[in-house]
DNA sequence: GTTCATGCAAAGCTTTTGCATACAA
DNA sequence: TTGTATGCAAAAGCTTTGCATGAAC
């Protein structure tokens, strides 16, 4: 089994959880599509292609799970859905995102931009951060080539 | 009329849509309850108290369009409901909040922190930043003073 | 055999939509 | 009067929960 996995597996046991086959399955598809910000329902979808007997519910008990256990983070561009991303490995933090207004692309950053802003809101604000959530909104490299095309045609 | 509200008003004329006197006890409560994050369930019982004939439904409508002008921001904390924020009068960006994962507590910073990361972002990705989102999630001061007493108690 | 996990269906929530009515330019 | 806005109720999502079944130790 891969690193990964097998990483996840002992975070699982260490709370006395187990990897079931449903579990495993919807971990691997995580893993295979990490770059994606994938919704429960699009999981779910995936996951029956490997497990096709798994249940919604299961996926969704299966993702709060790994919510709790920090192996995964829960996030909300907007749109009405949850969707969730495995934590790269060994992140404290959760990375940030660039989400495009005009393509709905989102881009990753996994470099911590924030911890000059953390000390800052740490000494003026007295306030203990233990995470965050950046999302920037704008125009992808793509979409800005386009509007400049658009423009000038 | 207030000055806040009369601007709204014209912003609401310029794009000729009417200050209806259920828009008005919206945007009344938004003004009284500034420092809050009202979702819409209980943007609608305030208003109820001053046009008891309100619709829930008018109450969506009226936060959607004045999220179109970029009167409010819609912000989603995690807990299932999207949230109902001001913009402070000539900000551009939205403001940042620190969300205290103990007493649920959140607190504004309207001080633009991110100048310096936005900078980086349009150099470094490319990506040219139109608004963003940054929440930080920790101990509020009052939680941080009650978990030092507890644990030396 | 006891405990934990699953699948299915039902229920729960928030939010949106359809439609007839009321209002305003 | 013509279009916009509203209220109500229904519908439409997404997510959670109850419960009986099944698997694991």
């Amino acid at each position: 089994m891969e690193h990964r996995m097998e990483q996840i597996k002992k975070q699982l046991h260490a709370q006395s959880y187990k990897l079931t086959p449903q579990r495993e399955a919807t971990v691997r598809v995580l893993l295979e599509r990490e770059e994606d910000h994938l919704s429960a329902e699009e999981i779910y979808l995936l996951v029956k292609e490997l497990a096709p007997e798994i249940g919604l519910a299961t996926v969704y008990r299966t993702l709060e799970l790994l919510s709790e256990l920090k192996i995964v983070d829960k996030i909300n561009f907007g749109d009405g859905v949850s969707r969730y991303d495995l934590r790269k490995e060994g992140a404290e933090h959760f990375h940030h995102h660039l989400v495009c207004i005009e393509c709905g692309s989102v881009e990753e950053i996994v470099e911590d931009l924030l911890e000059d802003v953390e000390k800052i809101v740490e000494s003026d604000w007295g306030f203990q951060v233990k995470d965050h959530r950046l999302t920037f909104h704008g125009l992808c490299k793509q979409c800005q080539k386009a509007s400049v095309q658009t423009a000038t045609s």
